[in-house]
This record gives structure tokens, sequence and C-alpha cells, in this order.
DNA sequence: CCCAAGTCCTGGTTGC
DNA sequence: TGCAACCAGGACTTGG
């Protein structure tokens, strides 16, 4: 599932392709994806915008793209490309080849728009969105336009989201709370202010994204074990140094999984398709059944919060 | 048929 | 009692 390190780890990708390149084409294979925006006008906003930088808030990447480039009426406000991967997304890069064009068809011709039907040409089953980009270039008025990469949103589900946001992101990104990656804007303090009078149980609290940004299921169970904090624990019960403890245990989970390229336990994988190590790891997610690594006892299984949870009644509490 | 899961939405509950 | 904040659970989606 893409939480904070699988994203992140996109991200770092997609940093390092995208920024100079020109969105050439858009096409919205599955508009029902799309929220608070339609296919027009994404195909309007999106064509001749250059990528200028790729940030990410809790789960979500934003796509950062120049003002004034674009041909619709949204010309003059930067605009924010949003995208979810909700649970089976992925953002694959593949280099747009010559041979992809099809036979009779000049391969150069930098005059011509490329349009979305070429965007999603010979797209597989679950492709939801492609974006076809320009090789990086230095300026509004270049030249150089030929097609050399593709974006790809596959997503086996639905559960992904794209949108567009003017001058700042969608609302739903400006709601969350600080970024739970161990730089972002937070510490056992805020930590503690966030968790004081909640009744709701503590594995709820960390997936609210309200409170913190970027954890979901699989973290959420791990870091749980890791602090010996029981999933089912009044979230405003715990003492100065239980907080303290899931602290560090927030950070240095998602650390590590962002050290190891994300949890591929299901669909995750990166641009190129590869996937991640943080699954070799995990003590407590999926292992309903099992002895705890901890303390020998037996794993158990809940539910909390409408998700599957896996903890030690044993040195879990 | 049930399970997996992130987010939105709805409706019921709690406590000041 | 009134009201807002809070919280639980369903809908959505499709493959295992």
């Amino acid at each position: 599932m893409p939480e904070l390190p699988e994203v992140e780890t996109v991200r770092r990708q997609l940093a390092a392709a995208l920024p100079g390149r020109r969105i050439l084409a858009v096409a919205a294979i599955e508009p029902a994806m799309l929220r608070d925006v339609t296919p027009e006008t994404l195909a309007a906003a999106l064509p001749g915008r250059r990528i200028l930088a790729v940030d990410r808030r809790g789960k979500f990447i934003l796509l950062i793209l120049e003002p004034g480039a674009g041909a619709g009426k949204l010309d003059d406000s930067p605009l924010f490309l949003t995208i979810h991967l909700g649970m089976t997304g992925q953002l694959l890069l593949q280099e747009e080849r010559p041979s992809d064009t099809p036979v009779g068809e000049p391969t150069a011709d930098p005059g011509r728009r490329r349009g979305a039907v070429e965007a999603r040409r010979g797209s597989p089953a679950h492709d939801r969105f492609v974006f076809l980009l320009s090789d990086p270039v230095p300026g509004p008025d270049s030249e150089r336009d030929d097609p050399s990469l593709k974006l790809v949103f596959r997503d086996m589900r639905k559960f992904g989201r794209v949108e567009l946001g003017r001058d700042e992101p969608p609302s739903r990104v400006a709601r969350m709370g600080p970024d739970a990656w161990p730089g972002g804007d937070w510490d056992a303090e805020v930590l503690a202010a966030a968790l004081a009078g909640r009744r709701a149980p503590l594995k709820a609290f960390l997936l609210d994204q309200r409170r913190l940004a970027g954890i979901g299921n699989i973290y959420a169970d791990e870091i749980l074990f890791g602090a010996g904090l029981s999933p089912l624990r009044p979230a405003g019960s715990l003492d100065r140094d239980e907080i303290e403890r899931l602290a560090q245990e927030i950070k240095a989970r998602l650390d590590e999984g962002v050290r190891l390229r994300g949890c591929s336990i299901s669909d995750f994988v990166d641009t190129l398709g590869s996937g991640g190590g943080f699954q070799r790891t995990l003590r407590a997610y999926g292992r309903q059944g099992q002895p705890c690594v901890r303390c020998g006892g037996t794993l158990v299984r809940v539910v909390v919060a409408g998700r599957g949870t896996a903890y030690c009644p044993g040195c879990q509490r």
C-alpha cells in the first residue's frame, strides 16, 4: 500500500526525472478518478506547461506546473496537479521510443500538437492516466517538444485520485496535519497536544490524516508494535513516556521505510517497476497467529477503525 | 462470499 | 438542553 515511504520513494524518482519537462498531452482514460475537474479542463490546462517541481504532502504527490504557458483560461496561475495513489496506484516512467510511432507516420514532427489518443495508444488494462512529456527544456518558448517520456498512472483498483488546483493545493491537502516524515513540522510536544482528550483508539488516531499525514495501515501496525502500545488504547490515555516512545517510533519506522524504498507486500512498485524491501522487516502487520518476535506470545487480529490490525497482547499495552 | 484498504460521507454519540 | 466536536461504519473498487 502506498503510504508515506512508498510515496516518498516515487516522489524522489519523479523529482529527478520530471522538472524541466513539458506536458505535451494527457489521456484521462478513467475520468471517474478525477476529482473536481473535468477531462476537458485537464486537457485544456495541461498541454504546454512545464513541470517545475515534484512535492509531497502526506500521501499526496504534487506536480507543480509553471504558470502562463497553458492553452486554456488557467494561464496565469501556477497549477498543482495532485495525485493520490490510493491502494494499488503506481506511477511509472516509460521511455517514449520512436518505434512506438505507428508505421507510416513521421517520427519527427515538432510542430504538431500531440493528442490524448496518441498518449494512450497501447495502454495496458489498468492504466488510468497517461501524461506524454517532452525532454527537459529551458524555457516556455523552447521549440523542442518531441515526446521522450511517458508518465503512466496505473491503478488496478480505482481508489487513486487526480485533481488540479490553482494557486494552492486542493483543500483536502490543506486540511491535513503536519507531515509525519521525520523532518516534518512536529515533535513529541505537538503529538501530545493532538492526542489530548481523544477517546478514539490509538490506531485510528495514527490513520487520521488530519492529525499526522502519511501513516497507513501497515506502518501503523509496525509503529504500535515498536512502541509497545496497544492499538486499542484510547489515544488520550498515553502518558508522557509513552508519547515520547510513539513519536520516536513513528520517525524510526517511516525513516526505515524510505531507506528500504517502500513496502512491496502487495502492489507497490517504484517508477521503474521495482519493489521495496520494508516487507522483510515486518514484525506485526499480517502476522496474526504467529509468534511475537519480542515476547514469544501469539499475535492476534482485531478490527480497529474498520481496518485489520495485528498486535501482540503480551507486550503491546 | 469474504477480505484487503484510503478517503469521503453519513448518522449517531459524547461532553461541555 | 443545545451544539459542536467527535467517532464508528458504510460505500467505493477488483482480484485473491
